[in-house]
This record gives C-alpha cells, structure tokens and sequence, in this order.
DNA sequence: CGGTATCCTTTCGGATACTG
DNA sequence: CAGTATCCGAAAGGATACCG
C-alpha cells in the first residue's frame, strides 16, 4: 500500500466523515462561504472537526481561503478551487453508482436522494 | 449526517485500507481468487483485516463468496459481482482526476501509476 | 468571528497464536 | 486452507472551554 498513491490518498479522505458534505454545501449556489456559515448549515459538526477538514483540503488543493484582515474580527471565506468544482463529479459518480445498485430512498437530507443534486 | 446515505456509507468504506486493492485484485484477469492468493497478491495484509474487509465487501454487495465444501480443507473464492465489476469505474474516474490535478508519478504499483490501469 | 487547547472515548488496524 | 481469538498501540473524532 503506497500511501503516497494520490488515489488511495483521495479514497482515504472522502471517507473520513464531514469531507463529502463540507464538499457539497461549498457548491450549492453561493461562490463562497463563512466559517460560521458551513458551521451552521453542518448540523453536529464540532468546531475543531470543520477546522481540521478544512485544513485537509485545503492541503490537497480542492479547498481555498481567503482572509480578509482590514475588520475585526477577521472575515475568511472558503470557496472550491478548480479542481475541487471537478471533485463534484466523482460524488456524483458514487451516487449513480448508488442509486444503480442500492435501494432508492425517499428521504431528502442525504446525498443519494433521488430529487436532489441530480446529475 | 446520514449514515444510511448510501453515498457516504461508499465513501467511507472505500477510504478504509486495502479495500480498494482489493476490489483491484479481484478485477485482474482471474474471474475468481481465492482467500489465500488474495493474501499473497496484498504483501503486508494481515489475515483478520483481510477477512473483516471481505466480509464489508460482501455484505455491501460487491463481492460474492463461493464456498465448495466438498473437499478438506474447504476451498472459498471471491469474485466481483455486477455491482463491483461497475465500482471499478469509480476508481478510475478517482484515478482519472487524480491524474488531471495532482502531479503524476513514474514508479508503479500505485493506483494513479499512468501506465498501468489504462483508462 | 474564527478558530485552539485539552481531555476523553471509541474505533481502527497491526501482530501473533491458534483451530476445524 | 480459511479463517478466529486475543491483545495492543495509534489515531480519529466528540465535548467543552477558552482566546485574539
């Protein structure tokens, strides 16, 4: 097992929990969001799990900050870079895979529902 | 955070290690391995994580055990299923943004390596 | 606001010995 | 051969308090 293989480095994190969804709330609709902003729309996430995320991906390039240091409290905002926008696809792919061969659900609130995030 | 969501429980469980080895193994030439040669192809494994990652692959559907018990010692092989054979694709469209966005890499023997895996 | 620091529990995975 | 059983250390992640 070669931990430098970017594909078992990507399978490795996309399964540590909160990446999909920080993932997924940074695309849907606004270019950037707050700290506090994914904290609030990432029920039961501790401050210290997001930080850590947050960090991971931006290490691996799909994540960017920006500091804004003229106020205080500072203001710093997140936002996909572009191979992070790209990264969207291999979520999708799962979920096809998943709605393939696993049962379809009618609840909302997950990434494999059938309604949202079609494509 | 859902852990039904069929795309999250995917996730997770391809990040956990030698999954994804595994599932390549199982898609080289061979239709079918057995226990022991499985263990042999994945130098460094050891016998219960192989078995405990076989049993997750099993019982996610992507893998199917076939046991002859008419001989002893049993003989058991493994075999991707319709649903696994599909994942494969998966891994590459990982394999395909990893090539695309992070630096390729010439030793082989990893999952990104641009000569093997073609596609 | 945007995080750190600290502590604590749980889970994961490795090593090794053993068994039907 | 095809696994289990047992033990162990490391790492992940949750709770909460605190800080510039």
């Amino acid at each position: 097992m070669d931990k430098d293989c970017t594909v078992y480095r990507t399978a490795d994190f996309i399964g540590r929990r909160w990446t999909l969804l920080i993932l997924l709330e940074l695309c849907k609709g606004k270019p950037s969001r707050r700290y506090s902003e994914l904290k609030k729309s990432l029920p039961g996430i501790t401050p210290k799990i997001l930080s850590t995320r947050l960090k991971e991906l931006e290490k691996e390039g799909l994540v960017k900050k920006r500091v804004d240091t003229r106020t205080f409290p500072v203001r710093c905002d997140y936002s996909l870079t572009k191979s992070g926008g790209d990264f969207i696809g291999i979520i999708k792919n799962i979920k096809k895979w998943a709605l393939r061969w696993k049962f379809t659900n009618k609840t909302c609130s997950r990434l494999d529902c059938k309604e949202c995030m079609v494509g």
